[in-house]
RNA sequence: GGCCCGUUCGUCUAUCGGCUAGGACGCAUGGUUUUCAUCCAUGUAAGAGGGGUUCGAUUCCCCUACGGGCUACCA
């Protein structure tokens, strides 16, 4: 890559930021980092009707926590600054002004409710409505290009709402280039004039993105599928210019798991899994659940969201960042939309909770659980070392390890039945004097006198260590008995195990 | 409706004209284990349909079907 790679992450604040807006963030961030560029955050927010307050500073922390921060941004390393589209209002202005004393653009004065008015006697007709070159020298529409300069000088002064619309080409066919796409070709004339500046004095998304683009020197384009449409406006934006485009790369849409369409903010917490990364509180109270919160690492989140429409050619599926980094290639992202899979991004956390130290996961574990608050933190980390392999969440971790910080309560019904049998009362009152037995209480020392003993008298193991268990863990399940015995002390053990012995 | 993009196991995907179509998740079975998990092994299951081009098409082209996106003074 010759020229500087600069690209840019461009959301609009009007809520929390979905793992669609996040997997874009991902790729536009791999991309830069690969070829040593920057990664720069700008914030699209033209449309004050849909501002959201906060909104803003989630995305950023919503960034921050993937791993994926911006190098330029509000806030940060200001270069091209600012950041913000309400913050550069001033800007856009002149290049409308300047499309305009070229020809290229257009002064129109038709209001939303006279065009709503065309749009839907259009629609009776079955027809489409398009404000382009076939109808804007009518006589139907009101714009600069039917008003004389006197005329349209006339309204403006007169304070008038207008608006300016690009005047798209006749006739044209377009050559248009996407990395992941190929070639493209677009006939202008089923372009219509977009609006580039609204009469509330802003820009629309389009003047704006290229306008910023230019000036923020970005060298790559990469976003969502949902903007391929615009393309050919905005590839027509840059030649009107006469700037050189960026490069533009549309990545594939992230799909619902079931039924149809794409992925929306609004999938929320119907589907059972969530869709955003950070928690989020709305203005008006209602809470949609985060990956954070959920349980999920950050590692989990990128390393599942890279593999939504990419793949790296190899059979290689655990990624860190730094490899992504290292082996993300744009040609290699797919065309079609991919359905997000609930289930695999679980087996993802599965493996990296593995990865994780015990006295991190430790901590927050006995964050989130009251019965923890006594506890040594180093005691969880062992209980924790001993349960991870079979938990996905730290959530699951209280229902894997509850034995290691009280006794059981009850004994589960089933595994009496299974574990209690004639005679298991000698046999548990000869372990817990065992256990009494040994001074030196350790994991090994446990083993060689109980196993010791079992071997001696040909009892099967089976009809020792089921009740041992159930007197540890009040059930048939969990870790080896010896590390619970070690880990629970001699003392306890053998309560224990008179509990259960009494119960029977 | 119009325009654009897409289409390989249920899901994510490999394959850049030679395929007995590979991997992962899920599911099923078996093994390991003192239990439950984990883990390991095996199995299950696919190139939308029809035409071309070619010695040969999942791979290239066309048509149809289906899916998705866009079609606002929203981004």
């Amino acid at each position: 890559m010759s020229k500087n790679v600069r690209v840019r992450f461009a959301p609009s604040p009007t809520g929390p930021l979905h793992i669609g807006g996040v997997r874009t963030a991902l790729f536009n961030y791999l991309f830069a980092k690969k070829h040593g560029g920057d990664f720069v955050l700008r914030i699209e927010d033209t449309d004050q009707n849909r501002y959201v307050e906060g909104a803003e500073n989630y995305i950023i922390e919503a960034l921050n926590w993937c791993g994926i921060p911006f190098d330029e941004g509000p806030g940060k390393n200001e270069k091209f600054g600012p950041y913000r589209q309400s913050e550069r209002k001033h800007l856009y202005k002149h290049y409308a002004d300047q499309l305009i004393t070229e020809g290229k653009a257009y002064y129109a004065f038709d209001t939303a409710a006279q065009l709503d008015v065309h749009r839907k006697g259009h629609e009776a007709e079955g027809k489409t409505f398009i404000y382009n070159w076939h109808n804007r020298e009518k006589g139907r529409l009101v714009n600069s290009l039917i008003l004389t300069v006197a005329e349209t000088k006339a309204k403006i002064d007169a304070g008038e709402d207008y608006v300016i619309r690009f005047k798209s080409p006749q006739d044209e066919t377009l050559h248009l280039t996407d990395s992941i796409r190929g070639n493209m070709t677009i006939d202008t004339n089923v372009l219509d004039d977009k609006i580039l500046f609204k009469s509330d004095g802003m820009p629309t998304y389009h003047l704006a993105n290229i306008v910023d683009d230019h000036l923020m020197e970005i060298s790559h384009v990469i976003r969502g599928e949902e903007w391929l449409p615009s393309l050919a406006l905005h590839q027509l934006l840059y030649d009107a210019f006469g700037w050189n485009a960026p490069e533009f790369a549309h990545l594939p849409l992230i799909l619902k798991p079931t039924g149809k369409g794409k992925l929306s903010k609004r999938d929320g917490d119907k589907l059972g899994f969530p869709v955003f990364p950070l928690e989020y509180t709305a203005p008006d109270g209602t809470v949609s659940k985060g990956y954070k919160e959920e349980g999920y690492f950050a590692e989990t989140v990128v390393n599942f969201l890279a593999f939504l429409g990419w793949n790296p050619g190899t059979e290689q599926e655990i990624f860190s960042l730094e490899q992504l980094v290292s082996d993300f290639d744009l040609a290699r992202v797919h065309k079609a939309g991919a359905r997000f899979d609930p289930d695999k991004t679980k087996w993802f956390n599965h493996h990296y909770m593995q990865q994780q130290l015990d006295l991190d996961l430790a901590e927050q574990f006995k964050a989130m659980q009251p019965e923890l608050a006594e506890q040594d933190v180093n005691y969880i980390a062992l209980a924790v070392g001993l349960i991870k392999e079979r938990a996905t969440f730290v959530s699951d971790f209280w229902e894997l390890s509850h034995f290691f910080f009280k006794s059981p309560s009850t004994y589960d019904e089933k595994a009496s039945k299974k574990a209690v049998k004639e005679g298991t009362n000698d046999i548990l009152n000869k372990v817990s004097s065992l256990v009494s037995a040994t001074d030196d209480f350790t994991v090994e020392n446990l083993q060689t006198n109980i196993k010791g003993w079992i071997t001696e008298n040909e009892i099967s193991f089976g009809k020792v260590m089921m009740p041992l268990r159930l007197a540890l863990v009040g059930a048939l399940q969990g870790p080896d008995v010896f590390d619970i015995m070690f880990m629970i002390g001699k003392e306890e053990t053998v309560n224990r195990i008179e509990a259960l012995v009494k119960s029977i």
